[in-house]
DNA sequence: CCCTTTCTTGAACTTGAGGTCAAAAATTTG
DNA sequence: CAAATTTTTGACCTCAAGTTCAAGAAAGGG
């Protein structure tokens, strides 16, 4: 009973999520997420506690998002290789195109609280394991298919890969898509 | 003429970059700074004009300090695959034996002011140039010692190795010396 | 030794961040 | 419909960030 809500919490975590990660933690303030959900300033207190929760919850759809993202992205190529190679040219894309280079909220987050907020470390932490599971997993795939060599260390890939990826997400600040095209295809020669 | 200053503004640069460098450069307040150099904030106006003025001498500083940094590394080794893990290996312990997990100011910057702040994107890919030109030259130099097979696209590998670096910067915020050493080594072997 | 110049400093100012709250507005239940 | 419950909202509060400034202190020049 009582009153009900006028939002969807759902939703405005998702547009709070991409002002999080258009702005940065510390430069979004309260006014900026009111008007970017539409939801006043003590409504969103109300239903969310405090600016720290509210990121909470965005970093963690970030995380889901994410995984679900890549895993369509090993489920449909033919090859690891190209799989993973779509992957991260779809990456390098997004970020190009869009009308700000926002690179990762994780990786974002990472740099900006990282130490000094235990929780949203451990968040990043296991955002990043969520996706070098997801490449493992694809490249193990690749070694049954027999488009990866057998010597592979597949989890060492995995790792190097998630690495080319934050690589990626800092360099696509200052870097065209030639240069970074290029890094993809340098860091895929050993698969 | 004119009262002389109580300080060197060289070593409140420095003193300043290394909060900076900790903290960020938005969760960095005057006050913080006058701390950090041992001069009172209304001193570090007159001299510096603003915080983003002293940001950017501390900037340039780290730009500076961290090509000659390079260089040396560069200039040590036998091999430049050796050369190479060194200076991805210091960069690395030094990240992960300090008090705090800093990062790299550079790679910090890029995200946090990379789009909003036209200069400091500029110094940053200035940076980013400069540690690529040092590792392609000692690539080259590989190639001309023997080391490193002639094939290899040496600015390329420059490149994929700043991206590496940059990775290994991100990631060093969440994992651990056996991950961060085994990203390097995978990195590596495509040398 | 006074004048000019350049420094030092804490106080003071303005602005916005992050959050609280009281009042009004929708609901469901009895 | 009255009561109980839960939202909504802008006004309001506190505090700190980023900066300016007036007063004074330390130099050199004439």
């Amino acid at each position: 009973m009582g009153r009900p809500k006028k939002f969807e919490p759902d939703v405005a975590i998702a547009q709070a999520m991409e002002t999080f990660w258009t702005k940065g933690y510390g430069a979004t303030s309260p006014a900026d997420l009111a008007e970017a959900t539409g939801v006043a300033k003590g409504s969103l207190y109300n239903a969310f506690g405090s600016k720290r929760e509210l990121f909470g919850k965005a970093l963690d759809l970030y995380d889901r998002a994410g995984r679900e993202l890549t895993g369509e992205f090993m489920a449909r190529a033919e090859t690891a290789k190209e799989g993973i190679r779509a992957y991260l040219r779809f990456i390098v894309d997004v970020d190009l195109d869009g009308p700000v280079r926002r690179g990762c909220l994780a990786a974002n987050t990472a740099l900006e609280l990282g130490g000094r907020d235990e929780e949203a470390t451990r968040v990043v932490r296991r955002a990043e394991e969520h996706t070098i599971e997801l490449l493992a997993e694809r490249i193990e795939r690749g070694q049954r298919d027999g488009d990866v060599a057998a010597g592979v260390d597949a989890r060492a890939q995995a790792r190097f890969l998630m690495n080319t990826i934050m690589g990626l997400r800092v360099m696509a600040k200052t870097f065209d898509r030639p240069v970074l095209y290029g890094v993809i295809d340098t860091a895929l020669a050993g698969l």
